[in-house]
RNA sequence: GGCGGCGUAGCCAAGCGGUAAGGCGGUGGUCUGCAAAACCACUAUUGAUGGGUUCGACUCCCAUCGCCGCCUCCA
């Protein structure tokens, strides 16, 4: 079973072969730098992670690209806004971009590019496409001419003539065409800009994402990542400026996110309906906003509400209780040894690798992390029943379990989400665990004489401080959620 | 007008040409001093609707309806 990939570019799923054999090269629009970034942004991200840790997982080498759009209009408006120069606008943004990427526990690309560093690179790109007679220069501005690329439209499957009878592109005379889009914008007194061979200007939105990837990734990468919303005009854009520049493809493969929705609208900026990373922290743990991300297949829509995020949690409260008792009870360390195993072991271990094999095929098949969370909740269920009828475990039992839960962990950690719950509390805490202990052993002399008043209030007591007692049959257990 | 996606139980959500994973919720049990956790049983004869192909379709094709995205900045 190979991976499996739904390319836009064909529009049908494909069999994945890398360009090189190798590495793998990716590249993921990243984030223009003029607010916090929001949940829809998140989804992308997380796609783009589940892809790259994926790979790694079917040992590829993975190279990340994802790059920062440091300057643009809207930063510039944001500027004027808030009365401070775009670059003070963008340095606060990009700081909080990737404080809130590791908030969120996404790794960083292995590069970030941005659009202030390459400004160079960026017009010897637009110099080139002048050069090849793929692009004009009007007053300082600098167009893609699109009628000379024949591909273009290849992407999106929008035809140039289309284009214009949606009547919606601006009008503009000194444009050949009204498609045509802008590779270099000329810059009025007083805004930001760079020299250039056309007058002090700044870089057309799509022309980055086109020099950045090749530069660090070569001409023909593996994989462009987007929201589906880059499409059109976006991604057609750098396919049209780079394919016109090179005669080679862009990328093998395009994969784009669907949308995130809020009460049946996409969220978006302009709807105003949108949901910072940021405060959406405040009520939910990492670990929750990740699991719901993934919960259902990343091309498809994704109603964001509190209910979701709510049931999210819940669900992983599940996989976070089995996961403890599987450390609690199993022993990690000891081989399993299938000839030594019975009835009831055997089936356990064989629960593991069927696990693992749905969990694969659901990955090769297009990243369905539906059915590999799926395939991970199928174990949890078996764990659970085995330790409910072996209260006390066989060493073998214990080994089986323990392989439970390193499983566990593994498959959950090419999802990106911890098998384990992140405890405000460090573990390691030998204060605070002592005194739970001491609490803990008073309530167990109070139960002993049938002392249930005192019992519970401790019990309820500490619930309310977010420690939760479980009386389980080998012993009291506590969790601390906070 | 053009391009594309979606429509599966109370809710969320997968696989699959041979009669529906998983999660949440609900109901009834087991365990427990009581809880919690966990387990067991039940919870879609039905897959928006209407046709067609097929021995057989939720899965393929066509049409209809509904929802959504893109065509302007947007992950």
């Amino acid at each position: 079973m190979g991976l499996k990939i739904y390319n836009s570019l064909t529009k049908s799923k494909e069999k994945f072969t890398p360009v090189k054999t190798d590495v793998v090269r990716i590249y993921n629009c990243g984030p223009t730098v003029y607010d916090y970034f929001h949940i829809g942004n998140a989804r992308n991200f997380i796609t783009a992670e589940t892809v790259r840790r994926y790979l790694a997982y079917k040992g590829y080498k993975v190279k990340f690209i994802q790059n920062v759009t440091d300057i643009e209009d809207k930063i510039i408006n944001k500027a004027k806004e808030t009365g401070v120069t775009p670059s003070d606008v963008a340095e606060k943004f990009t700081k909080a971009y990737f404080e809130d990427l590791e908030k969120l526990g996404i790794k960083p690309a292995d590069i970030s590019p941005k659009a202030t560093e390459h400004i160079e690179d960026i017009i010897e790109f637009v110099q080139e496409l002048i050069d090849k007679g793929y692009a004009y220069e009007v007053d300082g501005d600098v167009y893609f001419e699109v009628a000379k690329f024949k591909e273009y439209g290849k992407l999106s499957g929008q035809k140039i003539e289309d284009t214009i009878a949606g009547a919606r592109v601006e009008a503009d005379d000194r444009k050949k065409h009204p498609a045509d889009f802008n590779l270099w914008k000329s810059s009025k007194p007083g805004e930001t800009g760079w020299p250039s061979p056309w007058g002090m200007g700044r870089p057309g939105w799509h022309i980055e994402c086109s020099v950045m990837s090749s530069k660090y990734l070569g001409e023909t990468f593996d994989i462009h990542l987007g929201g589906n919303d880059l499409i059109f005009p976006h991604h057609e854009n750098e396919i049209a400026q780079s394919e016109a520049l090179t005669g080679k493809p862009l990328a093998k493969y395009w994969m784009h996110n669907g949308m995130l929705q809020m009460t049946g609208d996409k969220m978006s900026k302009s709807l105003g309906n949108i949901k910072n990373v940021r405060d959406l922290l405040e009520d939910y743990e990492p670990d929750v906003i990740r699991f719901y991300l993934l919960s259902s297949h990343y091309r498809g829509p994704l109603e964001l509400t509190n209910d979701s995020l709510d049931e999210a949690k819940k669900a992983l409260q599940r996989l976070w209780n089995c996961s403890d008792m599987t450390s609690r009870l199993g022993d990690s360390q000891s081989q399993v040894m299938e000839h030594k195993l019975n009835e009831s072991e055997k089936m356990l271990s064989e629960e593991i690798d069927k696990a693992i094999d749905k969990f694969e095929e659901s990955m090769d098949d297009d990243f369905n992390t539906s059915g590999a969370v799926g395939a991970i909740f199928e174990l949890v269920a078996e764990a659970n029943k085995f330790a409910g009828e072996n209260p006390s475990p066989s060493d073998q039992g214990k080994a089986v379990l323990g392989k439970v839960n390193k499983t566990l962990n593994e498959l959950c950690q090419i999802l990106g989400i911890n098998a384990n719950k992140e405890s405000s509390i460090a573990e390691d805490d030998s204060f605070v665990n002592d005194l739970l202990q001491l609490i803990v052993n008073i309530r167990q002399d109070a139960r002993k004489n049938k002392n249930w008043d005192t019992a519970d209030k401790i019990r309820d007591g500490l619930s309310e401080l977010g420690v939760k007692l479980e009386d389980t049959r080998d012993g009291v257990v506590w969790k601390i959620d906070r």
